[in-house]
DNA sequence: CCCGAGCTCAGTCGATGAGG
DNA sequence: CCTCATCGACTGAGCTCGGG
């Protein structure tokens, strides 16, 4: 029976990264040129028995660890990816073992990812459950997030005006606001209009929520503004 | 059994590209 | 300009197989 080669170039080069050293260095270290190492890295050679006991030897590594074994990662992401969400997107499985194989951290990351999204899922299923015993719309349901409701809520209400809000969402596109939203607003009034902000304390503002002063082109907000 | 042609594969060399 | 990574071409040793 034919031995079974060994492609671990992805294992040899995050060991490399580990070990902070270059191509040419653990090459030199390994008695092999540095282009042999880098074919090796990208699975176009075979690791060969001599060279994985010379990187046992010399980097103190156990020899499973670069067979290693990345097959759980890959079954928890064929789980994931047979959810009814992704139907239509499953990759195939030498291709998830790929991803496992490549890399190992965001595989992890993406199961999870997952992991946690089920557990949202089946959190707010039981909410649902439980508002639809109350009595209250069943429709709160796994396809449907609670912001859903708050916006319905606030767009039933009589001072609701469509065109404010699709404008103001449409500068929110526009100046591509990320996580921080009050950072970018003050970034953009001070670039688009030399408009300084600045945040004052309660004492200091105590009769007014905000304020605006022509004349040094700044804006004062009270800090009983911010959550 | 021996020999040589052909093949496979581990490994090298030198050029090149990318990035700091 | 230097370092590092990549690529294609090449070498040489070992193996296979068919013919004599």
């Amino acid at each position: 029976m034919a031995e079974a080669k060994i492609f671990a170039g992805p294992r040899v080069r995050r060991l490399r990264n580990r070990l902070g050293i270059t191509q040419t260095a653990m090459a030199e270290g390994l008695g092999i040129s540095p282009s042999y190492l880098n074919l090796i890295e990208r699975n176009q050679r075979p690791l060969t028995v001599q060279l994985i006991l010379k990187m046992a030897s010399a980097y103190k590594i156990d020899v499973e660890e670069l067979q290693g074994e990345s097959g759980s990662v890959a079954g928890e992401l064929r789980q994931a990816f047979s959810d009814p969400l992704l139907s239509g997107e499953i990759p195939a499985g030498e291709e998830l073992a790929e991803v496992a194989e490549l890399a190992p951290n965001a595989a992890q990351g993406m199961v999870k990812l997952y992991r946690a999204y089920r557990e949202q899922a089946a959190r707010l299923s039981d909410l649902a459950g439980l508002l639809a015993q109350a009595g209250h719309d069943p429709a709160l349901s796994g396809t449907r997030l609670p912001m859903d409701e708050v916006r319905d809520a606030l767009e039933g209400r009589p001072n609701h005006y469509p065109a404010i809000d699709e404008a103001a969402e449409a500068f929110h596109a526009r100046i591509g606001a990320g996580e921080d939203l009050a950072g970018t607003l003050r970034e953009w009034l001070k670039s688009e209009h030399g408009i300084i902000v600045r945040t004052l304390p309660v004492h200091a503002m105590p009769n007014l929520r905000r304020r605006y002063d022509r004349h040094s082109m700044r804006l004062f907000l009270s800090e009983r503004l911010y959550p």
